[in-house]
DNA sequence: ATGGCTATATGGTATAGA
């Protein structure tokens, strides 16, 4: 099962060069972030089209997350307020869309699109602090389902100097401070590993690379977008690729696709029923 | 370097991204 994330950058603008990943790549689910339209206008039959269903959460302009899959979701959960009902910090945040989640083949896909945070003396910074903290009770709430737990999407940060360009200039500024690495270290706990570096130690790996200051050309990004498996599913995982190349077409979206390959057999219901019953 | 570039909501500029 090949589960991506993808910050798109405006799913209407991007939307044949997605159209064309999906062909070309096969995922089993995309998780998008940055989709920047209303529910309504979510152009959702053109997946239909291709044989995936989709489930988003969107608003004008800003912000906005799906997911795409081949296999029927199930319990779709938009924003906050699916885990922390109660919760009046959670119902503010969720005010932008930045969060849905769902089960597919058994698995819990949270797809999370972490506040920027604009600098560090911005009123943003604050608030992508308390948006990681809200999404830490939002996991623990989750957590008590005890399902193999799958969380993807932009997280706007780097947690180590090998994952910035250049670490010695950008180490303690915005995406790369302390506070927010810790707030984000505590979101993964000790249940939530980033799986990428299972299999690439190496630093020269970025998944965003700035439209300005020609940061392409020079290669000068960062590793924000990350997938974190639990360890039921990290010791099923065959492989962890960031798909640079798309950085490098016409148009780009700012961010390039990572996808996971699990070995992963879906658990089907009906043979679930058939073990429980032959006991 | 508060620059650089892109997308959206607009109908000349403003906001946001990261």
């Amino acid at each position: 099962m090949q589960i991506a994330t993808w910050n798109v950058n405006s799913i209407r603008t991007r939307l044949d060069q997605v159209q064309a990943w999906l062909k070309d790549a096969q995922p089993d689910l995309l998780c998008l972030q940055e989709t920047k339209v209303d529910d309504p206008l979510f152009p959702h039959e053109v997946f239909e089209a291709q044989g995936y269903q989709v489930h988003f959460h969107g608003q004008k302009a800003y912000n906005g997350v799906a997911i795409v899959s081949r296999q029927p979701l199930e319990d779709v959960r938009r924003g906050f307020t699916g885990e922390l009902p109660e919760d009046a910090e959670a119902l503010q945040l969720g005010e932008q869309k930045r969060v849905i989640s769902a089960l597919v083949n058994n698995i819990r896909i949270v797809n999370a699109y972490v506040p920027n945070g604009s600098a560090l003396k911005s009123e943003k910074y604050p608030y992508k602090l308390e948006w990681l903290s809200c999404l830490n009770r939002y996991l623990c709430a989750q957590a008590k389902r005890d399902e193999p737990l799958c969380l993807v999407g932009d997280f706007n940060i780097a947690l180590e100097a090998r994952d910035i360009h250049h670490p010695e200039l950008l180490t303690g500024g915005i995406m790369a401070s302390e506070l927010e690495r810790e707030a984000l270290l505590k979101v993964l706990g000790d249940r939530l590993h980033d799986v990428f570096r299972v299999f690439e130690p190496d630093a020269n790996h970025w998944s965003w690379w700035d439209y300005r200051s020609g940061a392409w050309d020079r290669d000068q990004g960062w590793r924000i977008d990350h997938i974190y498996l639990c360890d039921e599913l990290l010791s099923q995982a065959r492989s962890c690729v960031i798909h640079k190349h798309l950085r490098g077409h016409e148009k780009p979206s700012d961010h390039a696709p990572v996808s996971v390959d699990l070995n992963w057999t879906p658990t089907d219901d009906d043979e679930e029923m058939s073990e429980l019953f032959s006991n």
